[in-house]
DNA sequence: CGTGAAATATGTATCGT
DNA sequence: ACGATACATATTTCACG
């Protein structure tokens, strides 16, 4: 499936994909048509999603992240599917996690000050029928942020 | 500060910075020159860490994620700062969040399956002489992960 | 900031292993 | 099937107005 210079080009683009192709090319001691060939395959065969540039949250003024565990009413299923809708589209949230037990769900919310994240709940979630009660942990700081997942596994 | 220019070329750079210079500069209604000087420019001032490519990760293999809530013992600082080196270290947590309130620490952690947590749990956790008690929230599905922060706002 | 030209990179075709 | 070389096309990047 995947060889040992597949992973290293997904290990070194994950990590910098500002990488030109020739560069590429030379650090996996492939010529450049071989590993374009390559990276085109695993960009069609689904094994890379896209590629992003990952901006720096403080040159944008000050910035919370807000962790937030939701309890839902009932776990019904399509009611559930309703909500976790509503949490996609909303642009406060960058990450939800749907997590087993008590809680339903884990938001990573993340706001420029408290009244805009006051807003968030009014618009999301106290909007939601189905919303039993949230518990927020308020993070100043980000100590880690790392998009990189372990390449070397399957 | 940034016009709106900048603000264009930064929120469709986070969206997929895969884009040409040339396809970029279209976009915004400059020259290709023009438009590369500005993202020089964005770079340089440290509005863009860095270009990364997102992977898929069911591609390769099961995965679970874990939101880790940690609560330590005493709130000195030097003692946390030790524990934050060592969780920025560890390659299994992705994301570190430090919060007010009872819990001190929530991290969200990438493993493959119960074994590999459990490894990381001895490895980290338990061998952090300052770590009182922690409650894990198991995910089996990351419903959003959306790493674009809001770039109209400062 | 735009234009045009030079330097690089990307992408294609073909051949060889 | 996969990689290398050579060549064509496109992009990046610099100098100048």
């Amino acid at each position: 499936m995947l060889d040992r210079i597949d992973r290293r080009i997904l290990g070194l683009l994950q990590q910098d994909c500002s990488l030109t192709n020739v560069q590429l090319a030379e650090q996996v001691g492939l010529s450049p048509p071989a590993c374009l060939k390559r990276v085109r395959r695993l960009t069609d065969q689904g094994y890379i999603d896209k590629r992003v540039a990952l901006l720096v949250p403080e040159r944008f003024g000050p910035s919370l992240h807000m962790v937030v565990e939701v309890e839902m009413v009932s776990d019904q299923r399509h009611v559930n599917e309703a909500f976790a809708n509503r949490v996609r589209a909303s642009a406060e949230v960058k990450q939800c996690y749907r997590v087993t037990g008590e809680v339903d769900f884990v938001l990573i919310v993340m706001v420029s000050d408290m009244s805009a994240y006051e807003a968030f709940c009014e618009r999301v979630l106290y909007a939601e029928p189905n919303m039993k009660k949230f518990r927020t942990l308020i993070s100043m700081r980000r100590e880690k942020f790392d998009t990189a997942i372990d390449v070397d596994r399957s």
